[in-house]
DNA sequence: TTTAAGTCTATAAACAATATAGACATTGAG
DNA sequence: CTCAATGTCTATATTGTTTATAGACTTAAA
């Protein structure tokens, strides 16, 4: 599960959107900047998040972006199943993304990437975006 | 730590010469046969291998390729190190590729990641060729 | 009506992954 | 000595992914 530069920019983000939990939405333009993330490259990481109902958007003037739902409830899972797909190193020992893949030929050698998946995704299972607010 | 197409063959070629291990050398193109490996593809994995020290090679009629050392004495962690370079998730919490990457600006984002890299590498670091031979 | 926001889609630049090609070097067998 | 089998080396092709950037459009508040 090797993260792209895109996730790290999201969870920032997230995580940056946690802190507002509860009060007026952040502007792309805020995030942005306080996270070091190019601006329209942000705007599309945003969109992606919304579509996946992880924030809302507020439109026109005084609009900017918020968290749909409480930090509690997001996890460092779903995001990065999101934006990198399986958290799996082989397509072939995940679960959510399976796919046919050449190590399938060695059992025990699959037997090993599944056994990694499964820390991996309990670790990020277990953390949610308010476990990363200062 | 996503696996590329590349480090699956390497694998599989790897586990192949080490069922024969103390006998003949291994032909690239039988290896690629009963593995499903291009076999021009193979070729370059092999000299990658070769380079590190992995494999032997014995060239002309009868050549072919053979493990340089006792398949116990290759773990999965050396080989994927090889072939994909930081076993971690982020640049940032990489120990032998250690670069800067943005989630350092959150320091608890950041531990996860390291703590995700540790249960990895010690999976892999705990195995070697030689628990993968049927 | 103006202005400050988010929306949407296209595209570009750089890089990595996954091979394939072909000329060359070495070795053993006859 | 020559031929065939094998590994070596380097270049290139193809495709996809990553990481953005551009610009025209829509919405809402003041």
């Amino acid at each position: 599960m090797r993260l792209s530069r895109k996730s790290e920019y999201a969870l920032l983000a997230l995580v940056d959107l946690s802190r507002q939990y509860g009060k007026e939405p952040s502007k792309i333009m805020d995030v942005s900047k306080r996270n070091d993330i190019p601006k329209k490259y942000l705007e599309q990481i945003f969109l992606q998040l919304k579509g996946a109902g992880y924030v809302r958007s507020f439109r026109g003037a005084n609009g900017g972006y918020a968290l749909a739902k409480p930090p509690e409830e997001i996890t460092l899972a779903q995001i990065i199943r999101l934006i990198e797909g399986p958290l799996a190193s082989v397509g072939s020992a995940s679960i959510y993304y399976f796919e046919h893949t050449p190590i399938e030929q060695n059992k025990k050698l699959l037997q090993v990437f599944k056994e990694i998946r499964n820390v991996v995704s309990e670790k990020l299972e277990g953390k949610t975006l308010s476990d990363f607010i200062d």
